[in-house]
DNA sequence: ACCGGCTATAGATAGTCGGC
DNA sequence: GCCGACTATCTATAGCCGGT
């Protein structure tokens, strides 16, 4: 059996890390991803223990969550700055069953699918609402995320001198507020199409 | 070629979703997997456009956050279900060249991957809970001489962007903290090492 | 001990096709 | 036309090893 191996599809192809222009296929990425990302997320609470909160904002305006207890305990904790109750965010499924949830959450996952269309995965939760959010404007001008990513390649020089750096963080661990700085959302019109 | 392939490793294996009791293991899985969420949201973002906010909580006591423009904005965004800070969200340093400078970071930092091979990930903040709340005290440009001298590393393997880079990290020394406190016990050599 | 790197495999997913 | 299913690949990562 080695000759008739016609290629029906092309299988997985490589693509580049920058915004698909395609809409379709750019709302079919943003799908498909979104539901691996909170697969990984799960995976990774039942795996490590550790709890997961994530806010995912479509390019459209639909909003999805996941989190491991609960998005917004989770969050709460963020912002409140935790100590209240380590014990309260014991795990729920992940120490009690987590077969059962990892079952359950297949088992939602193809339920969502078969209804499809707007639904998220586990602690799905829309939060909907109009407005001209930036991100809802043509962003091209991205490249936050890649900033960031080179700011992760910082991280890694940074060992090579930030002993002394690490030191001094520790100083001022207790500093930094929560400034919002965000990037430009639209700087540009045509960024680097 | 059918002779000894001695496989060295086994290389991945399956491994079932439930909590891993090993606790080294855990650990090592939870590093590896947490970094790989980060990664994949951050593909998330550039790909469909979308925004996503994360929060981590290690079965220890750290909380890593990743966000793409911001962890905050996008969380104070859920949290507020309203865009009343759009206008405070507009832009920063990218304004002033924008398309230039991400076509250029996009090639610089492909050039970064290739050497580096994959440094860290992307964003991700060492929120240290020791006990108290970080965001309420001040913030001082301290660390801020540190990170300089990440840039001046960073020059030194790519000058082109070294400058970005202060930008960048700017940004990012007031958006995260990044202290870590329990994290790397060898800070000196004096330490606990 | 922790981190980064390597290898081989498990898992995710880009592109395509069929059904609604 | 959109969505789910399928296929062929690409990517993530489990298990190990050596360096610091």
């Amino acid at each position: 059996m080695n000759n008739k191996k016609v290629k029906t599809t092309q299988g997985r192809q490589k693509i580049d890390i920058k915004k698909i222009e395609n809409i379709s296929n750019r709302q079919v990425t943003f799908s498909k991803r979104r539901a691996g990302l909170f697969k990984k997320a799960s995976e990774l609470c039942i795996l490590s223990g550790a709890q997961v909160a994530i806010i995912v904002k479509s390019p459209g305006r639909r909003t999805f969550a996941f989190g491991h207890p609960n998005v917004d305990s989770v969050i709460d904790r963020y912002l409140a700055g935790n100590n209240s109750g380590a014990a309260a965010l014991q795990p729920c499924f992940a120490s009690s069953h987590p077969s059962e949830f990892n079952e359950h959450y297949a088992q939602i996952s193809k339920e969502l699918e078969f209804e499809k269309k707007r639904s998220t995965m586990i602690e799905e939760s829309k939060l909907a609402y109009g407005g001209g959010l930036w991100w809802d404007e043509p962003i091209d001008g991205l490249g936050l995320a890649e900033l960031e990513q080179y700011a992760a390649a910082l991280e890694e020089l940074k060992k090579n001198v930030a002993m002394r750096a690490d030191e001094l963080m520790l100083v001022k661990a207790a500093s930094v507020p929560s400034s919002m700085f965000a990037m430009n959302p639209n700087v540009s019109s045509d960024g680097l199409g």
